[in-house]
DNA sequence: TCTGGGGTCCTAGGACCC
DNA sequence: TCTGGGGTCCTAGGACCC
């Protein structure tokens, strides 16, 4: 047995010198950085600066949407309300069930962009191939800068580095491709460095449960129960072409996952949207079209603007509605023509909104979004490009260079001075 | 008990054309 | 008149992520 191991191990490295000799295949070196209960840190070093004598990450506190706009759910946690059972994603009146004394704090997107932006910076001073992978994780390709260092050090190192120079703390994977790296970030928190490297996915990955593997949601696991596969590692070995023939590609997918193959690229090139949306939960159920119509109105002044400062023009609107029972529906149509001009978009989401709304329901929640987007230089000069388009470009133009001036609200259309429903712009700037 | 908001990608079915 | 199959585009909706 000891033999036969010994022999594996030596036939790898044989492997791995062949391919460094080839300057191709080498191994790529690949960190995952996973900020601990990102928003509440965050929240919580924010207020010790603001002169707070408590330590929110040290008690029994959540961050947590508005109950008031009836979104109070559970966003971020601390380690204290989890030992409660305070889970991601339940209401607050839940959380408060089995944790009375509670502490809720709002959401500050200004405040985490601007955490999420230190902890970009700093790692960049290792390399500048970094994949911003939601606001509070990167993935680092550090394959072409460790000159003989080892990866694992180098982990150690940012660890700590941002524990000291930031303030709070975070997790890294260590493996050699992006879906193992992140696995391993996932492992034990928080403040710990975990490594995932091939030989060790038997022991370390194999034997958790399928749910804990990435991209295998609430859905897909049951289905999974079915089949007799409860472990990642019961995954990894059931038939292949079986779970394709189940799930498709999504089954491909989590069949090579459960088997740590992953060949993605870490994306540290800025790339655009490839579709921009703003919704929201109505404060009270609105059964009056009218009134849909105004939400709809400031979603897409807010959703358009977005669009013209990326420089983009949307070929596709799409319109959402959830009715009290939260039941989902959504419309979409192709614009004749793309455009970012935020009045051919309303009367298009106008339009959508209408054949979709069936009298007299309550709806919850309205969104919309642009989607199919392209570069606004892609677009090829049409016959049909009127006087009226390049009028309107200009009224958006100059409404803009006002937001960006003196702040988002400084200019409203006269039609929604009335509206009850505040909406909340997401992007700083 | 009361369930956010912003994304990406995929699938399935219908329309239309050759 | 009735029949087929394949390709592409469009739309509705679902699954998953943080």
């Amino acid at each position: 047995m000891i033999i036969l191991k010994f022999n594996k191990q030596m036939f790898d490295k044989m492997q791995k010198m062949l391919y460094n000799a080839n300057g191709d295949n080498m191994e790529r070196q690949i960190l995952h950085v996973d900020v601990n209960n990102a928003f509440l840190s965050w929240t919580a070093i924010d207020m010790l600066k603001h002169g707070s004598k408590v330590d929110i990450r040290e008690m029994a506190a959540v961050i947590g949407g508005d109950e008031n706009r009836r979104s109070g759910i559970v966003l971020a946690k601390s380690q204290r309300a989890k030992m409660f059972g305070i889970s991601t994603g339940e209401t607050l009146y839940q959380a408060r069930t089995k944790c009375p004394g509670l502490r809720v704090y709002p959401m500050n997107y200004k405040l985490y962009k601007e955490s999420s932006n230190k902890l970009y910076n700093l790692l960049l001073h290792y390399t500048d191939k970094i994949e911003r992978f939601s606001i509070d994780e990167c993935f680092m390709d550090m394959t072409d800068c460790l000159m003989g260092a080892k990866l694992l050090d180098k982990a150690y190192e940012i660890n700590k580095r941002v524990k000291e120079e930031l303030g709070f703390t975070v997790n890294v994977g260590v493996a050699h491709n992006k879906l193992l790296a992140k696995m391993a970030s996932d492992f034990t928190k928080p403040d710990r460095v975990h490594t995932l490297f091939e030989e060790e996915i038997p022991t370390k990955m194999w034997v958790l449960p399928i749910s804990e593997l990435f991209m295998l949601g609430r859905k897909t696991i049951p289905k999974l129960y079915n089949m007799r596969i409860k472990t990642i590692g019961q995954l990894a070995k059931a038939d292949k072409q079986l779970i394709i023939k189940k799930f498709g590609k999504h089954g491909l997918m989590m069949w090579e996952y459960a088997n740590g193959i992953d060949n993605s690229e870490v994306q540290y090139k800025f790339e655009k949207p490839k579709g921009i949306g703003n919704s929201t939960t109505l404060s009270a159920d609105i059964s009056e079209i009218n009134k849909l119509e105004e939400v709809l109105l400031t979603l897409t002044e807010q959703v358009t603007f977005r669009l013209r400062r990326y420089d983009l023009l949307a070929n596709v609107v799409n319109v959402q509605l959830r009715t009290k029972d939260f039941e989902d529906k959504s419309h979409q149509r192709k614009l004749p023509q793309a455009t970012s001009n935020t009045k051919d978009i309303y009367l298009l989401a106008k339009d959508l909104l209408h054949e979709m709304y069936v009298h007299g329901s309550q709806i919850r929640l309205i969104g919309m979004r642009v989607d199919n987007l392209i570069e606004k230089d892609e677009l090829q000069l049409s016959l049909f490009s009127s006087s009226d388009n390049n009028k309107q470009e200009k009224i958006d133009k100059v409404v803009d260079e006002l937001k960006q001036k003196y702040g988002y609200n400084s200019i409203t259309r006269a039609g929604k001075l009335h509206l009850e429903d505040k909406i909340k712009l997401k992007d700083n700037f």
